[in-house]
RNA sequence: CGCGGGGUGGAGCAGUCUGGAAGCUCGUCGGGCUCAUAACCCGAAGGUCACAGGUUCAAAUCCUGUCCCCGCUACCA
């Protein structure tokens, strides 16, 4: 293949707050797909991943899980490249933001930044919610109270970093006025240039003083460097950026990227924020910026049960790792979601690689065995009927290259499986086992297998970038080597004399929707009971949910009271009488809890995990003497108990044996 | 009027920017074939392109309004 030049291509880095599920783990594949199709077209690819690892929330998660960040970091960092490397990605260099030399280089830029001007101390002035720890302009409030709270807040002054982005803002309109490409899908560069840029932007605060697990301001240390500015600079510190001057060979070459790719949500940053930090370092900006759509999980029937989260590793568990890619590639939308399910999975795995590939090879390989001991041979006698199977092979590259310019994958898939259907066409119009009768025909049929063969191994080849495995054992049966791009112009490529595999493997097994349901259903079942396991404190850690993440509950101690403390609340059993959703709420269900001779209404935020018809004649515990609230409009006249797990799962606590409504409880 | 995305045959999607015969895959039905994983090949049915107005010779596509769905947000006692 000729040499194309370099390609840098990078994800966004993930954040190593949890396990990712399908959604997440989508990108990685997609970008590999990419990775592995330019680097067959010839070009030098490095393609590089990650972890986001520095942030408030994964303080906080780290201290749930009674963790230190770096210890917590550590294990989820490990968890999100162990799926990467389940699902065959081929990234060369997998960076992490805790990682020293990244640190390092990104205090140095902060430290330009400031001196050269770009970034100046002020303080920041907002409303400010002492419980949330955050600050939010007039516009964010509601009602003039915190938007994530709802509770008071007060105009208060807080110490920080800006980054005047004012500065380059006109530079950066240029930019992307000129440079259609810049910003893809077309439609999300309208909604940076309408929202963002043309109204004016403002300076961002790239400083935070109120939490401290992020890079610190080495001149300043009681700020950490804002997760932006620090996760984005990845792109740049992984490939040996020197803020001094003194970048790797490698970085020259390599910067700037021909492609960030990117989920929608985060398009901002890397369209406004990202280049502009690039503008201030004086170094040029990345070629383009994908931001794809999002795979959703549909609502499949057995979807209601809480925790059927898709993950990857459940995913690969039941249908292989080449199925899981060719789903997501293929059901990878362009610019709208699109949907990830078990039936759905099962539904394409059947159709496009048990029926269409699988058997094409599977009967492609018998009928050379049954007719000619499995050699392959081109006798030369071609007909008519040949040439539209081989111009639908050797025309496919082009279509396939043309898709993949436009990072059209899923359409890439299509044009590749359409020489596929071509052969199971072929074989029908040449119909193998009538010539298998005449002897005459005995060398038109030679030929017909081997044009059977070469097509195979040519939608193969192609096939090799998005689903590598599959490519390899097309070509193992056929006993070939799978071809380069630049030798798919012209059919060929099977040699004659060569033999197939005696005894041809089933590529892809056809599924049984129900039995996958059961399967999956199962599953959840299992992973629940684990869950609840762990719940008591003793029990060992069973493998659930999350891996290796896992562990007991940290159970912090909360202030002594005394007995007389415990009297004031007064806690009875209820029997819920009456229950219904409160339409305008999406977590409220409303109880009318009989309680003795008198009955009271109460709000519970449960609505995901019991439903109305659940909840009446259940007797549970009621905390009654709770001063009345208001919630969406309708008043509470006391609580429900119930106990939440480490996955935020409620259960609600109900007496062990049935006992009468009101008895106290103490 | 919180922000954003969306509603196209039974299912999943393309087409919408740049108006000009409603398309793809799956499913269904009918036919063919028997090499193959009940597979493969051919054909058919099935859509007032959410609804109502408007612009136009012409609207899925542009404009206005309405309804519904999904994310985020929020009440989570």
């Amino acid at each position: 293949m000729q040499d194309k030049g370099k390609y840098y291509i990078t994800t966004a880095i993930a954040y190593a707050s949890g396990k990712p599920h399908i959604g997440n783990t989508y990108e990685i594949v997609l970008a590999d797909a990419i990775a592995r199709y330019k680097r067959k077209d010839g070009y030098d690819v490095w393609f590089q991943t990650g972890t986001d690892e520095h942030g408030q929330k994964i303080e906080e998660k780290a201290k749930a899980a009674g963790k230190s960040p770096k210890e917590f970091v550590d294990g989820t960092a490990a968890e999100i490249r162990r799926i990467w490397d389940l699902m065959n990605t081929s990234y060369d260099y997998f960076i992490r933001t805790t990682d020293d030399y990244h640190e390092k280089q990104v205090q140095k830029m902060f430290k330009r930044f400031y001196d050269q001007g770009d970034i100046y101390k002020g303080s920041y002035e907002g409303m400010y919610c002492t419980p949330c720890e955050s600050f939010w302009t007039q516009g964010q409030l509601v009602d003039g109270k915190c938007p994530d709270c709802g509770r008071e807040v007060k105009p208060a002054k807080e110490e920080a970093y800006f980054f005047k982005m004012s500065k380059y803002a006109d530079r950066l309109i240029e930019h992307i006025n000129t440079h259609p490409e810049f910003i893809q899908p077309v439609a999300r560069k309208n909604e940076m240039m309408n929202n963002f840029l043309l109204p004016g932007l403002q300076d961002l605060c790239v400083s935070r003083t109120s939490f401290k697990w992020g890079i610190p301001v080495d001149f300043d240390p009681d700020h950490v460097v804002y997760v932006w500015l620090d996760a984005l600079s990845n792109y740049i510190t992984g490939i040996g950026y020197d803020t001094d001057g003194n970048s790797t060979e490698q970085y020259k070459k390599n910067w700037p990227a021909d492609l960030h790719l990117i989920g929608k949500d985060i398009i901002r940053f890397h369209t406004i924020y990202w280049p502009i930090f690039l503008m201030a370092l004086g170094e040029p900006l990345p070629k383009q910026v994908f931001g794809h759509p999002w795979l959703l999980q549909g609502d499949g029937k057995m979807s209601k049960s809480k925790g059927n989260v898709l993950y990857a590793d459940d995913l690969v568990d039941f249908f292989g790792v080449d199925a899981v890619r060719y789903f997501v590639l293929h059901e990878m939308p362009f610019d709208n979601d699109g949907q990830i399910s078990w039936d759905l999975m099962v539904e394409r795995i059947n159709s496009d690689l048990a029926n269409t590939l699988g058997n094409l090879v599977k009967r492609t390989v018998s009928m050379s065995n049954k007719y000619f001991d499995g050699v392959l041979e081109d006798k030369g006698t071609s007909e008519a009927i040949d040439d539209d199977l081989k111009a639908v092979a050797t025309g496919a590259y082009a279509k396939v290259e043309e898709k993949m310019e436009t990072l059209r994958v899923a359409d890439s898939l299509t044009e590749i499986f359409n020489v596929f259907k071509r052969c199971n066409k072929y074989i029908d119009e040449t119909e193998p086992w009538v010539l298998a009768k005449d002897e005459d025909k005995k060398d038109r049929l030679a030929t017909v297998m081997y044009n059977l063969a070469t097509g195979i191994l040519m939608g193969a080849s192609l096939l090799q970038p998005f689903m590598p495995e599959t490519a390899e054992k097309i070509a193992a049966e056929l006993n070939c080597k799978l071809l380069d791009f630049d030798e798919l112009g012209s059919f060929g490529g099977v040699a004659d004399g060569t033999r197939v595999t005696a005894e041809p493997e089933i590529l892809f097994a056809r599924l049984d929707i129900k039995e996958i349901t059961e399967k999956a259903d199962a599953l959840y079942e299992s992973r629940k009971q684990a869950e609840n396991n762990t719940e008591t404190p003793n029990a060992a850690a069973g493998g659930a949910a999350m891996g290796d993440d896992v562990k007991d509950i940290h159970v912090e101690l909360k202030e002594q009271i005394t007995y007389d403390d415990f009297a004031k609340c007064q806690f009875v059993v209820g029997e819920i009488v009456k229950c219904e959703e409160v339409p305008k709420s999406k977590k409220l269900l409303c109880s009318q809890v009989k309680i003795g001779d008198t009955t009271k209404q109460i709000l519970s935020g449960i609505k995901a995990w019991y439903s109305p018809d659940q909840m009446v004649g259940k007797k549970v515990m009621v905390l009654l003497n709770l001063k009345p609230a208001k919630m969406a409009g309708l008043d509470s006249e006391g609580m429900l108990l119930c106990a939440e797990d480490s996955e935020g799962n409620v259960v609600l606590m109900t007496p062990e044996t049935d006992v009468e409504s009101g008895s106290e409880i103490g």
